[in-house]
DNA sequence: TTGTAAGCGTTATCAG
DNA sequence: CTGATAACGCTTACAA
């Protein structure tokens, strides 16, 4: 089978390649007569431009890279759903990296990417990463970086998050009101700006009711969700005065209810529980969890739009261009005053 | 800022771009010596080659395109955590498109794909798609493709799925063993093929239990789950008799239980309920829901390797390799026998 | 062991 | 309006 491609649509049509690459891109320059009949044969032939010539050519690929630690992850899933709805939107293509969390991966993708394969990259950091050089290094090959939800705060550039300072406090004081004194915090490992940000809104809101912040209190999880368990558990028969959790992350908020379960605390009346979360489900599970809720699809859209639009227009993206959306208090059946 | 390319390489190296080329990549004839010169200034400058040329050159794209519905969803965001995962272990870079389950977007994807941007494809059909002389066009032009969960029966070449129909046939079995005798069927529109043998097997079991098959039990859902919570509360409200429901899909599973709340109907009391689901959740719903859960990781990781092994050896992807893994069900509360 | 040069399919520049 | 031709950056015969 001969290849469809320009020159063999040139020849079948006794014309030259560069008339047929110009009728097809609707160029001006080229008569209507002969762009009918070059469109009549591309179509029957069902011709389709080589990507990859087009962008070694035109040094732009249409395709945006997006690097996220996990798809299984409602949160993260409708980020996707939102990004690619943007990129369709402007003719853009997908192309998905999944760092597991892991520091050395995600510098082996950022090093990757360099080789041109994206025209932007929509990122939100591992949370094992600790140094930003890679990341860096990526930022000075001029190429577009949008961050979103977990940012990187050393690189200069857009950032799409939500309001986590608010959502701590908020969740905190809600739990606060409805009868709470010993309030844990469940967030995940090391330095993500956003657990920083939650963390704070967390202490403020205990401060501002006159309820002291005790470390101890504050667990940070791991990777590893069994691993969560056990840490919960020990952390729920050391403190049995703990009368709230606050989980900063779904699956600590998940954890959090298998040790209830087992440890025959009930929810709402011995321990309330509110947690970040995507999860449809919510309101089905026993009992219905309060939750702040991301604009997940929002934040993916958004994001995708700034970068591409400063692609289109190869302008540098600006830190001004962050945004910061809202997220929402679901308050149900898991924090209910008693 | 120069570009980092094989040209500046050489230049600086006073070689040949031949020579840097091949010294890259380890080529044998090539001194020792001026592979470790060749590499450290390549490392030096952050060098990463440059792929739209590496694939136009060598006709491979190291790309795999993945056409699903949705990715909010647990089951195919865990097969693409699958894909992603031994796309990786081969070099293989992931591009994502979402169909929203709507045929003309599929269409629209699938010629997009003609122009060589991937080197294989994986899909799950849109539930909307009945005429399938897109994705055959598309093989003709001798893309490998696999089918993974929603086949298209018409196109030969590998599938990997679950054994629907046995699954059907067990979940209804237990139903009934749990002393249900009106047992509806709750599942996705049209004529998607995974549909059908799940109904053959609630089908079966019905018959081989001496229950007369009802036309009048088997709702079609669609895509809005809006919708799908009024037409299962008509259903219910109509035929009161029912005592056991089997959902096809997660999300009608899931709406069943709201319409079960709305109407006070007890689970599983009244009415039993098993799905199928991937829900990590599932465990702590209200009561905890009874799922077949189907092996979407796996699904994603084998569907990929026998894709990437095709691409690899340039070799046609026959039906014969196909694969059918087990899905496993799950018993909990909400169909206890009462 | 290294260099020269053709060519992948497209787009852009320059003539005609 | 159309055609010839030179890139884009890389790989790979073929020469040296």
């Amino acid at each position: 089978m001969t290849p469809v491609n320009l020159k063999s649509l040139a020849e079948q049509l006794h014309l030259s390649i560069a008339t047929v690459s110009r009728a097809l891109r609707d160029s001006h320059e080229v008569s209507e007569a002969t762009k009918v009949r070059v469109r009549a044969l591309a179509t029957a032939l069902n011709y389709e431009p080589n990507a990859y010539a087009s962008s070694l050519r035109r040094n732009v690929s249409k395709t945006i890279g997006v690097v996220i630690p996990k798809v299984a992850n409602h949160f993260f899933a409708l980020a996707i759903n939102g990004i690619e709805e943007a990129a369709r939107q402007s003719g853009y293509h997908v192309l998905i990296y999944l760092t597991h969390d892991d520091y050395a991966r995600e510098v082996a993708i950022v090093q990757h990417l360099k080789g041109g394969r994206v025209d932007g990259l929509l990122m939100s950091v591992a949370s094992g990463t600790e140094d930003f050089a890679h990341i860096k290094s990526l930022k000075d090959t001029n190429l577009p970086i949008v961050f979103f939800d977990r940012v990187c705060a050393e690189v200069a550039t857009a950032k799409v998050t939500t309001n986590d300072y608010e959502s701590g406090y908020q969740a905190t004081e809600h739990l606060i009101q409805s009868g709470c004194r010993t309030i844990a915090h469940l967030l995940i490992s090391n330095n993500l700006s956003i657990g920083q940000f939650r963390q704070q809104g967390y202490l403020d809101a205990l401060t501002a009711h006159g309820l002291p912040p005790d470390p101890d209190l504050v667990l940070n999880g791991v990777m590893d969700n069994e691993q969560n368990v056990v840490l919960i558990r020990e952390l729920l028969q050391r403190r049995p005065d703990i009368d709230g959790i606050f989980a900063s992350v779904e699956r600590l908020a998940i954890s959090a209810y298998h040790v209830c379960k087992e440890l025959g605390r009930r929810i709402p009346e011995d321990i309330k529980i509110i947690g970040f979360s995507n999860l449809e489900a919510a309101s089905l599970l026993d009992p219905p969890l309060s939750t702040i809720t991301q604009p997940a699809y929002d934040i993916g859209r958004e994001a995708a739009k700034i970068l591409i639009r400063a692609v289109e227009k190869k302008k540098d993206i600006l830190p001004s261009q962050s945004l910061v959306l809202n997220s929402e208090l679901f308050q149900r059946r898991s924090t209910a005053a008693g």
